[in-house]
DNA sequence: ATCATACGATAGAAAACACCTATCGATATG
DNA sequence: CATATCGATAGGTGTTTTCTATCGTATGAT
């Protein structure tokens, strides 16, 4: 039963027969033999297909939600009680927004110091696909931002205030500035993140809110690209301030790091978890962290 | 899988090999595999057994509160699957303390105008039975008191507030009052439930305060027994105020209810459902018709 | 229109599994 | 010490699961 839930789960990650049997271990007579099953036990056709798949019905949509719930639950039994026996072990598999990835080491580190047989699976992804992947139970949890889109039903404990930053040379214009407003902003040029990500539309809506058409040099889905032409002192680029000085971009004599005001925006980021209770050993033990870590962020 | 966690829930109430497999309609050998499956799945034993039955490994205790869940959640899907298609059917399984049973009626009378294809199976048991039942999920649903014991996980649905009224005829000691004092009460030998029963602990609690040792002439699991022996007059009772109403107790020409005061105690009784989200179809209506009749019974 | 391809359903055989009956061994019970 | 009770074990049987191979149909390209 719970089986043929996990072949159900595949299918709406995969959206395809043949796949979502190879990520389930079986071949694709099988998950279709176990999807028909689960119809024929509920008397419902749960997936609409016409030689091939579709969508699925409002039933199956139905059951694919408690689906998650089952399965995610059996998983985190079979958890707690293989923690009950050999205390924390197994992988903890999380997924973060790039402008976000500077901040996982806040929690891995002390996560590491306190359960050291727990090992990482880390992952840059959009906010979207994060909450995706924590409804598919593809990862574990996940840092995000937090009061931007809806959640879901996840568990979210906020880390910290994500305030943007110019960074700039100091002898390009407005380097010499101690503030600059957004409108001023928008006339440079600049490195940003691709439109996929959420750190791009709030910048790009900050921006398009002064009423000007900012002019975007580059863009890409990776912050070590953006950092190392950053770095140069030759592009300009908008940042979280955290990260920025993560980075260390806020330290050379080439670079200013501009607060930006008009308005002074800033949006949280923070740890989500499937709102699961009790949570897996393994997110419970992250979850703790982040609360622990979170005062020592947060201002 | 599931199946074999419901091995585990019909082992923990049985207590006992045989009766479990009876319970699930399969024979002891396979029972007995089915659980050993189980506990070589999670490499741990759970069930502590020296030729007989003898108690649950802490291990087993957290994989039994997970199947009380995964099983439950199973159950729900199920349910909600099938009123999709078929809209409300099924059985509510109702479970009351003695001095509720007259008050299911007015939740079972609008909840069967509304949903007619649903059938009733509604028992009566002591309060600390209703919530292991609740645990095993072998009633969807409790009428019981919520301020005194604690209850556990369940959502908890407040109705009416029990207030205690002396039962006695007319011509008889204190039969004259308009009010009497429970010291007054514990000199007058009485017709309670028996002492397994909340209701029971509560009078006789009330009556020991007042320094005196009550004197229970008769004592009996049934309320009809009381009944019958109240209404002729010759033996007195203590009883919640809406019961003796309900039964037509305080209109016969020979009886009296009295309230009781010094202290006006009273407790509150509400419906009690599995803390499940979402719950069950049929329960979740339940619930839903609780709330609705809730305004119209407390005061 | 025709062909090629991709997808999911179906058929048939082999393997695995679950369940049963019968019985054993151990432990309470009188 | 005899007996009954309980759960584990053994062995056989029927079902279920899963595989490989193939089919039918829709889709897309030529």
């Amino acid at each position: 039963m719970i089986d043929k839930l996990e072949f159900l789960l595949a299918l709406a990650r995969e959206k395809h027969f043949g796949r979502a049997a190879e990520a389930c271990g079986v071949t694709q007579p099988t998950l279709s033999a176990g999807i028909k099953q689960l119809e024929e036990s509920f008397g419902v056709l749960l997936v609409n297909r016409g030689s091939r798949f579709q969508d699925f019905t409002p039933e199956g949509e139905r059951v694919l939600d408690w689906a998650r719930r089952i399965v995610g639950d059996a998983r985190a039994m079979r958890q707690e009680v293989h923690a009950l026996k050999h205390g924390l072990v197994g992988r903890l598999r999380i997924a973060a927004i790039p402008t976000a990835l500077a901040m996982v080491e806040t929690l891995t580190t002390p996560y590491r110091a306190r359960h050291p047989d727990v090992q990482f699976t880390i992952l840059s992804r959009t906010s979207l696909e994060i909450l995706t992947h924590l409804e598919n139970l593809e990862i574990d949890a996940g840092l995000t931002y937090l009061d931007n889109e809806p959640l879901g039903r996840v568990t979210a404990v906020p880390l910290y205030r994500e305030r943007y930053r110019l960074l700039v040379a100091a002898d390009a214009p407005l380097g010499d500035r101690d503030a600059v407003t957004w409108a001023e902003v928008a006339k440079v040029p600049l490195c940003l993140l691709t439109p996929d990500m959420q750190n791009r539309r709030i910048i790009e809506q900050l921006l398009r809110d002064t009423g000007a058409d900012p002019h975007i040099t580059l863009e890409s889905n990776s912050m070590i690209l953006l950092y190392s032409h950053v770095r140069t002192g030759r592009w300009a680029s908008v940042m979280p301030q955290r990260l920025a000085a993560t980075l260390g971009l806020t330290d050379t004599n080439m670079l200013r790091a501009i607060p930006i005001v008009e308005p002074e925006a800033s949006h949280t980021i923070g740890l989500v978890a499937p709102a699961r209770e009790p949570m897996t050993p393994l997110t419970a033990a992250l979850v703790a962290e982040a609360r622990r870590v979170a005062p020592t962020l947060m201002d």
